[in-house]
DNA sequence: AATGAATGAGGGTTCATTCAT
DNA sequence: TATGAATGAACCCTCATTCAT
């Protein structure tokens, strides 16, 4: 088995992939600018020029750390798409892959692919391309069949999607920028949970006349 | 007539907005750390030293961006909640005058706060403090009286409120962030209005043989 | 009477003085370089500007400062020695004098000099020649006149003239440098008093038929 | 043997040794304040990288050179104390070692702190504690201790302190001020030696029959 | 004569990057 | 392959000096 190997040999192959990970944590909890290639290193259990042997450059190492990690994820949100039946199923299990995903991660990619687009345009071309894209066409694929079937009102779908995909965005982001012990964030299941049932069922009452009976019970998440 | 001042004295009166409207412009651009101050003197025409003639240090003069552009627009939406009579009105006059605001405003600051907040915590929170706070506070209530007066259905005000906000504040970072000219960001007005009309009447259809009618009509901005 | 001419008159005809007088309180209490031109124009009531009409840098200014300040002060130590008949009289009365003149001061000539010396050798060497030789030559003159009259035993002048001026140098110095409200430095006055009184009890005979015998031996190095 | 290790290697051991003599000699010669942390690492053929890999700031750099060079010879003074008899025998150990210390160093520390501590305040209350306190202790305990055996007559052992380190510290301080080679300074072994017999003198107690004779005429320079 | 807005060289400090070992 | 000492460009901020008014 790997794991039998000698640790020192394990961790010649591993190197790089040590490295990104403790690139990752570092450029999520800090930013790129902030993040200082030695505190990499040191989290990596390297040092300062180990890094420059398998990164050119920090903006290099920046790239790798986004190729590598967030393109797996999205396959597995499409896949989980088909084995639903009707429009509203499929919406429920994509967004809570997708914001247990987020959950788990214990910074925001987001919030770093915003604060450094600016500085890597090319950068937040690809993560568009590559996720945001992506994420967009599979949800409005849903709601245009749910549209079809119809299961939803007549709507346009982008503005849909981007209602449904906002606070789940900004729940996790919320998380590292804002959010105080006393003012905490609202988890981004959660919060992924609260959105659809609004964005299905809206704030006004149904039936003119009739008094809002059971509507909220479903809110407990 | 002011024109006809000597340039030294229009200038003395001029210097501070211009250099804050120059720092707002590169601090959204490229972030907080990222903006040297030179940089920002000379995109106000001045040199370095003229910034610390008015401001005592960069994040003083962060901290006067902030309440120069920002804090004065809060106050003007709180009083136009006011004028309004029922919960809905008050809403949608509010995120309209909100989301107005931003579209005019040439960078985004949600984008700038989040991506500086975890290297710059005092900045972040007194946006917290000053903008965060006050906008989740104004939305809250409105959502609170809705729901006592039967306008809207029992619901949890913050979900909402959350709900409501993040459509916006995403369109606008998104815009800094993502857009291409083949691609653009809905603007933040268009975005608020779709937001609204999905939170209040959700995508479920409300009587199942009832076209969906006229509610949308205004949605076109 | 002057005091009754116009202030802005009276002004104008004093600046350079005031400066001056402002640039000496401010060199006194944080030395040449940490006192700031504007710093010293605010305390003479003037404008960063002003400074610059009447000086043409600010280490002319600092010469000024030296040579309009202290040469005065000498000629009078030597005009009160003249009064004295005996040179004890004479070492006394020059030396509370002197020690007067220090005490009173705000800040420490002595210190300012000994710290920019390295700076501003020409100013060295101005106040080596202005006032140090002039001391040394005073105090001097009266040691031999003691020791050819048989008021103090033989002894070189040089070495007991450097006896007497140091603790009041160093009290002065000190002042400025290390006390704290626990632990005060001596006044110049007191220490003067003090010095004499122990260097007079060395150097005065005694009773003619005392031996005094091997003590100081192994002091010659 | 040493001079075999590769040189990156000596150099690494004595790199902070050679930027601490090169911060000595600089900040005597210039002042804290105006000594450039560049010119200090060309000194020690460094660049100023280097001495933020051994000190933290410059304020370190300057007790690191005080704990180095001068603390060290302190104790050293405190031992040389405890092996001898009587007071005197103290006072001039204590004293000639001293002064051998200062003369041998190249520049003043004394005048280095004077110049500075109105704007380094910390640095001068780390200096008068670790310096200043412990020689004036040393000396103060060595004088009580004579006034209780009868050695010396009854006085403040305060203001003999001072009167003996006066013009030892003087001297050394002119040295770095004043002097110039038509008009040496004292040095500062000499000069201890000529303070401690002057205030010997003055403090012993006499025979009434004993002629002081030519005693002091070996003072002469 | 006086002002004070504006300048820009320069200092302390940080940190990505290099390279001898 | 890995190290870590050394570098030097770049940033924030200060302040002596200038000059239009």
């Amino acid at each position: 088995m790997t794991t039998l190997k000698p640790p020192r040999q394990r961790r010649k192959q591993a190197r790089p992939g040590e490295i990104i990970e403790a690139a990752l944590s570092l450029f999520q909890k800090k930013g790129f600018a902030a993040s200082k290639i030695e505190d990499i290193a040191s989290a990596a259990n390297v040092t300062k020029g180990t890094v420059y042997l398998y990164f050119p450059s920090k903006e290099d190492l920046f790239k790798a750390v986004i190729r590598e990690t967030i393109i797996p994820n999205i396959d597995r949100l499409e896949k989980a798409a088909e084995n639903e039946q009707n429009a509203s199923a499929k919406l429920d299990i994509v967004l809570q892959l997708w914001a247990t995903g987020l959950s788990r991660c214990r910074g925001s990619f987001t919030k770093l692919i915003i604060a450094e687009a600016g500085n890597f345009p090319d950068l937040a071309a690809f993560y568009r391309e590559e996720v945001i894209n992506r994420m967009r066409g599979l949800l409005g694929n849903i709601i245009e069949t749910g549209i079809a079937s119809g299961e939803f009102s007549p709507c346009d779908p982008t503005v849909v999607v981007r209602t449904l995909i906002a606070p789940i965005l900004i729940s996790k982001t919320w998380q590292h920028t804002f959010s105080t012990p006393e003012d905490p964030a609202y988890d981004p299941v959660e919060m992924a949970g609260n959105a659809l049932r609004i964005v299905l069922n809206g704030i006004t009452p149904r039936t003119p006349h009739t008094t809002q009976t059971t509507r909220t019970k479903e809110t407990a998440q």
